[in-house]
RNA sequence: CGAGUAAGCUAUACGGCAGCGGACGCCGAUUGAUUUCGGCGGAUGAGGAAAGUCCGAGCAUCGCAGAGCAGGGUAGCUGCUAACGGCAGCCGAGGGCGACCUUAGGGAAAGUGCAACAGAAAUAUACCGCCGCGCAAGCGGUAAGGAUGGAAAGGCGAGGUAAGAGCUCACCGGGGUGCAGGAGACUGCACUGCCAUGUAAACCCUACCCGAUGCAACACCGUUUGGUUCAGUAAAUUAUUAACGUCGGCUCGGCGGAUUUGCUGUUAAAGGUGGCUUGAUCUGUGCGGCGACGCACAGGCUAGAUAGAUUGCCGUACACGACAAAACUCGGCUUAUCGGCUUAGUCGCAUU
RNA sequence: GGCCCGUUGGUCAAGCGGCUAAGACACCGCCCUUUCACGGCGGAAACAUGAGUUCGAUUCUCGUACGGGUCA
């Protein structure tokens, strides 16, 4: 991804579930918030409600590749961490762009 | 043609564009350094169960001063294997017309416990009955019959008897002894004679096996901080067949005197690197063995991540794609699973 | 990734291989009260699942499913 990094710290997804501005829809949250670095972080998230690793994990690329696909409508200089929901497990990457738009939406409204 | 049995193989396929993981090559920058960063390229990248974690091993660390007890596991025999609770062949038992399948399958005359309810009685004490004696009450004999039960004195028939009883005999079943066969489990034959229920996935006994902990092991590098662990040394206090610590849980026994404070070195600690994939390996051929498996030769290298890599869009084909994602590595077991294919036996029906 | 436990009415829970499986709260019906509560009497309701051992299994053994704990 061109200017994406992935978000590991535990902190950092701590603060964006306390401080953060969402965005949700029945497959997917996102959380996000301005990180002050020039590029944006990106942590995905899928819990084990959601199903065995299998599933999982397919959830998680499905989101990387959407996110992926729309990188160049989000502003710069956020952390992002897009959780997985139920919705999901009958999703595809394109399916999820109407989403993904909204996100985009907001994120510059909010800027 | 139908039904059924056993063994094995396979796990959507092909193509285009974009993307992800770890290597490799080339180019550019950078560094003491293939050090670090970027770009490009063509290859390569999840399973038969990767799962459950039920066993067994490798590997690593700890302990090595031992002995006994305790604890855990396995249980027909002979083999295979690095090892196993796995596998193969065979034996016994059970099931199926058959191909074939199932089988925790040592010991109950070493000891202890338990066997509810029912039943007269549960391992032996006669309720009804039968027979003998007696006027009767009752006494004696008797396990053939009744009734209860999962189990009631080996079963059944004949002889025998007052009535009965392995009391005697034939057959079947079981125990013991002897002989023969086999590597062995065991099998066959002969003689003898019914010594006495079940439960050991109840305690237990017998034989054999087992050190503990697990890659979050462990080794190395190491910042802020900190002064924990270990070693050496100095001082103080206390003590000397003792107490305390340690040697897996206990006992014996062994080893070290112990505690506090100071100093020196070491170590732990965010994080990073290794461990991490060439191996009891895979493929093919040949040979040995009924088989599990072994040996020889030739060839191959086939994921190594660390928030954790296989995706998206599209085209074509059909049977329209199940269960399901490596995390140190192997050998098994168990469980989940849409289907398809191959091979070898069996039974039934029909035809020649 | 490794290791260790548990599963019994709606909920919390006892249970020596032999029961009609305790008990409490909740629920239903009746009584008490002018009524509600308290109290009294009665009732319905369960052994996670599949095999095995045993005459007999909630209990013993093995497999499966689900839930929980623990090690950085």
């Amino acid at each position: 991804m061109l200017y994406t990094v992935s978000l590991k710290d535990s902190k950092v997804f701590s603060r964006l579930y306390k401080k953060g501005r969402f965005v949700a829809d029945s497959s997917v949250v996102a959380y996000y918030m301005q990180n002050k670095l020039p590029v944006n972080r990106l942590g995905i998230t899928a819990g084990k409600k959601l199903g065995n690793a299998v599933t999982r994990n397919r959830a998680k690329r499905i989101l990387r590749e959407a996110y992926r696909l729309n990188e160049m409508n989000y502003p710069i200089g956020y952390d992002i961490v897009l959780v997985a929901r139920e919705g999901i497990k009958y999703k595809k990457t394109n399916e999820l762009f109407g989403y993904f738009n909204r996100l985009a939406k907001e994120m510059n409204k909010a800027k």
